[in-house]
Formats: C-alpha cells, sequence, structure tokens
DNA sequence: GTGTTAATCAACCAATTGGTTGAACGAACG
DNA sequence: CGTTCGTTCAACCAATTGGTTGATTAACAC
C-alpha cells in the first residue's frame, strides 16, 4: 500500500467495478450498500474497493447517522492527466521534428529503410 | 489477459518500471537491453514489463538485425483522456448545478447542515 | 560450420489482489 | 435494555503479478 500517488490512482481505475464506481459517483454521491447493488459481489467485496478508492484519494467519505456516503473527488484526475500529457507533448513534439527531417531531405535519400516492418500494438 | 482496453491501459501505468519506461520512450525509441540497463531488475524482468506495454497497445516493435526497437503508440493515452474527461465533465456538472440550488436559495436555508464532516482522500 | 549477441520462453517463488464467510462495531429504533 | 441496519475487520483462498534462474531461439560475425 506505499505505492507513489500516481500508481496509486493508475492502480485503482484498472479495475472495471472501480471504475464504475467511479462513473456513477461523478453523478451522485452514494452508500457503500448502493454501490454495491449492481454487482453480483457481496458488500465486502465493494467496501474494499472502496479503500483502494480512498487511499488513492479519488473518494472521501462523510458521515450521516450510520450511512457513509461516498463523495468523488475528482481533482485527482488531474494528476494522470498531467502525466499523459506531458509524454504525449514530448512524443509528439519528436515526430514533429521527425517530420522537418524528412521534409528537408533530398527525394532519394529514405526512401527505403532497412527491413522495418512494425509489429503488436494493433489499436 | 482476457480484459478490456481501458483496464489493460491503466493496468500497464500502474506499475512505476513502465511508466518510466513509456516516458523513455516518448523521447526516442529504445532496444530491451538499453531499456533494462537503469533499472535493478534482469532483462528477462523488463521483457515482460514490455509484454505488459504491448499488450495494452501502448507500444510496438519493428526488426533491425537482432535487434527489436520498441516505439511508443501515443494514440492509446487518447483511451483515458477520453474516459477521463468524460466523468471529470459530469463531475463538474453536478457542482455547477449545486452552487445553482444554493444561491437561489434563501439565505437561512441550508446554512447549518446536519454532522457532516468530510474524511478521507487527504489531496 | 562455431561462436556471440539480443531477446524470449519456461518453470518456479513470494507477495499482492479480488473474492469469500463470519464476527464485530456504531448508531439508530422498539 | 435488546435488536436491527450499515459498515468494517479478520481470516482465509485461488488467481495474478513481478521477480528470479536457466534454456532456447534468431540473426549476425568469423
Amino acid at each position: 500500500m506505499a505505492a507513489d500517488p500516481l500508481t496509486r490512482v493508475f492502480a485503482a481505475l484498472s479495475d472495471p467495478i472501480r471504475r464504475d464506481m467511479v462513473a456513477r459517483l461523478a453523478t451522485a454521491d452514494a452508500t457503500v450498500t448502493e454501490l454495491a447493488e449492481p454487482y453480483d459481489v457481496t458488500v465486502q467485496a465493494v467496501s474494499k474497493h472502496l479503500k483502494v478508492l480512498a487511499d488513492a484519494g479519488l473518494v472521501s467519505r462523510s458521515r450521516q447517522a450510520q450511512r457513509r456516503p461516498v463523495h468523488l473527488e475528482p481533482e485527482v484526475f488531474d494528476l494522470m492527466t498531467t502525466w499523459i500529457e506531458r509524454h504525449r507533448r514530448t512524443a509528439e513534439q519528436r515526430y514533429r521534428r521527425l517530420d522537418d527531417v524528412l521534409a528537408s531531405m533530398p527525394d532519394d535519400i529514405g526512401a527505403s529503410p532497412p527491413t522495418e516492418q512494425r509489429t503488436g500494438a494493433g489499436t
């Protein structure tokens, strides 16, 4: 459990149930039992998921009598988007530089790159 | 390994080493041995990490002689940012609606909310 | 051919994860 | 008071994960 914040947030959202809970909490606060209702797991399991989300800072809990409504804290999203955008920008800049190089080259150079067929990452 | 794409991408980035690899690949393609160099783990471990990234569609491999340079595929980032922004927007709209309600209320209503102190999610 | 280099495959191990059941806790209600 | 409701804690289990070592494949160099 002693991981850096970014690791915790990405890990928290790497589970479909937890992602669905976050999606639902975006529209309204909810209690543990309310959250558990749609899923085919016990309330205890959902409580555990909720702990993961809370440890990631994605949700907070308040107290209303014996209920403990869960509230989404969407600021934590910025942690991810900042990281992602940073590296996306870096990668894109690299492509732009490559385009410049290619554009400034005489037509015949770099025409047939030595055996390069990309595999994997089937988007 | 049979998980939906979003799960795979979030899971892939939930590891510090894998995140660091992605960050480095954003600046330049690299081989497995090059990628492994900074970390205190075996090349085999890095090869496994790379497989996770490839299964998530985040990287692709080409072939140059016996080397297999790894290349970042940043389009996959969109999968995450789309999801995140969608729910962030939903949550923010909710706050705006709440602000409207509060603004349209007579001054004394809703002044002292019944015992509500939020805990957890220490941003 | 033999050898060398880059990378993966295979088997194994410890720790973590997502789930369970059962017990316990705290706040309300009779 | 005792009970019920909402939630969490504790122990356990199977599957996954991140790591290891050792063997194997693939493409070059001699």
